[in-house]
DNA sequence: TATCAAGCTTTGAACGTTCTGATAGTCTGT
DNA sequence: ACAGACTATCAGAACGTTCAAAGCTTGATA
């Protein structure tokens, strides 16, 4: 193996020179700085990751959980935020490391093992519980750590000292309903989760806020709205039947907004099968304005093109680049504080889809 | 930081002992055992990862490459491997690090990059291309991999050298259709991969054998069979074009095979909308049977839950655990030969369904 | 009693890097 | 010509662990 002696041989100088060449090139004379590059190539140095951990005390890599899938799993997108998560830690040589996810307790009791040990800079969390432990244990053991999503339902003061990214789903789901009643919609329901007082409510809100700011009539009053909302929990296929009985409680019911793909797909089978437009012939879904009812959804997820549905798409690359700046800047030694760039809300885009079923 | 000579000082021994007892208890009397037990708890001692790795030349962690979602993305079950994979490393003490894949060069390049680094042990490859480079690279430069699929289209003797574990897909698509036989359908086709040499015409060898030990008539004979197959690219929601070609070929057609779910979906909805069963009131999907087609896939991910079609489940548990272990016996020196132990074709579950479409 | 083996423990070096402080060399201004 | 400041380089220590080998008991054997 070849250390950095062996290129300080080879180039005639110390090995301190070497390493200041590695780390910081700005003070080494540019000659010598070119005769310890060349030794660098013809050597095949690279250097050694262990070592620089073991006297630097950080090891650049950052642990990510990932939870069965079997979970809620919130999103049909994890894996591509995951690529995207490698991808921007990669371009600033960092590494991501995953950890199996289990329940909070068996999450902090591997953090423990984690501290100390200068096997991991910092932690990335995601898809927080209501009232999470996580983050305020990371917080009191002084364990740098960012998080994508916001930190719903912690006290405040606590709060802010949290660095976090998230997609603004009220917004999000705002657009949406908009986009729908500049469609033409008036008669425009909601099917989301039934027990999630964070993320769930704030979308559900956008949906309520698009409504009232276009004085939709059952908007302006709290039972009405609730006659238009059916709660279901998570997943793929789910929200059929809330589907059945949302439209038989308003035959004139002309659009579907859900906060997930998953709940779309399932909502979207339903009304189908209520309104029979699947079986016409000449395709009906190469326009979805043409639908008796639209059916909207969040993450535009492969669910979404496949099922040409319009959809929320998260700016997964700008969340993932995010959190590594973010993390950067802490492990430079910068305070958290109540700045904006602590706390990015980022904008999601609508994805609305004119065209066929089908495709990749 | 509490060092091992902290916790040597503390229980009154030198700093090896406590070594010993980190790494081979068994030569430590129990007594003084015990006492530094006692010590490591008392002082909270942590072993640095870092150091262990520089002087000992290995770092207990696996990289696994992963794609952008938007490629063809075999599995739909990508990160439930990941959870698996984490989860069977972890168990073992190791860890498991993501890079961002790419193309076939950039893979390389970042081979190289780890190589030497002790930043790396092994390597997991997954989602080999046709006539993929990367294995053999990694072969040359002595890099220790293991392969979740097998090393299709290499040479023997090099693909031999290779450790390696896959499903068979052969035998699973094989069991799933004799499972249709055995409901009584006789007029089965298949929609699958119109260019993949490995995977693909293993599992179409699957159904074709199948229907040939059933003797279905048309099985006999290669034109035939042709016409009762289609070709599709992978890709939620493929396949509904050809699927309607395969019933108007053929009327009698009562079920389709697939070699994945995502073309299942497509599949499903298009026969679905064909022969209308969709907009019948008592919901005919609670009982498969009493579908006119069935239609089934390939992972039984959450798609075949949702949709309830039937499907075949990898084992990704035992995919996990071997690689891990293969790699483990690898890392202890030895040699990877032709013995059984090296190449796990693993059996995958048939799963059947009954039940009525949607759920979680 | 001297010798040897076995079981347990210790000592010192080594892994490859970065940190710290020192040294030589060059330039500037008086 | 000389102090002072700055630049470029260097030498040695330090990070926390494991490796290699040597040392100390103890008990058995000749």
């Amino acid at each position: 193996m070849v250390s950095i002696r062996d290129v300080a041989k080879v180039a005639g100088v110390s090995h301190q020179t070497v390493s200041n060449v590695l780390n910081t090139p700005e003070i080494v004379s540019e000659a010598t700085r070119e005769r310890i590059n060349k030794a660098i190539k013809v050597l095949g140095y690279k250097p050694n990751a262990a070592a620089r951990r073991l006297r630097s005390g950080h090891s650049d890599v950052l642990a990510l959980g990932i939870s069965p899938a079997s979970d809620r799993s919130p999103s049909p997108i994890f894996d591509s935020f995951l690529h995207q998560l490698a991808s921007a830690a990669g371009k600033d040589g960092k590494k991501v490391m995953l950890y199996a996810k289990t329940d909070q307790d068996k999450d902090i009791e591997l953090f423990e093992s984690l501290r100390e040990q200068s096997d991991v800079d910092a932690i990335i969390l995601n898809g927080l519980e209501h009232q999470d432990r996580r983050p305020l244990w990371l917080l009191e053991h002084h364990q740098l750590f960012a998080l994508f999503g916001r930190p719903w339902g912690l006290p405040q003061e606590k709060a802010v000292e949290i660095p976090w990214v998230d997609v603004d789903g009220f917004a999000g789901i705002k657009e949406m309903t908009q986009r729908l009643i500049a469609a033409g919609r008036t008669h425009i329901g909601y099917i989301g989760w039934s027990s999630d007082p964070g993320v769930g409510s704030d979308r559900y809100d956008g949906w309520k806020t698009a409504l009232k700011e276009a004085d939709i009539p059952y908007a302006s009053n709290d039972e009405d709205l609730a006659s238009w909302t059916e709660k279901v929990e998570e997943g793929l296929g789910a929200g059929m039947e809330e589907a059945a009985a949302l439209m038989e409680r308003h035959p004139d019911l002309d659009a579907i907004v859900c906060p997930s793909d998953n709940i779309a797909v399932g909502v979207l089978l339903a009304v189908s099968r209520l309104t029979k437009y699947t079986v016409v012939d000449d395709d009906p879904e190469k326009d979805i304005s043409a639908r008796p009812v639209i059916v909207t959804g969040f993450d535009n997820s492969r669910l979404a093109r496949a099922f040409a549905f319009p959809s929320v798409s998260q700016p997964l690359d700008q969340v993932a680049t995010e959190l590594v700046r973010m993390i950067n800047e802490i492990l430079k030694g910068v305070k958290v504080s109540n700045e904006p760039r602590w706390h990015r809300l980022l904008k999601p885009t609508l994805v609305w889809r004119d065209s066929a079923v089908g495709g990749k």
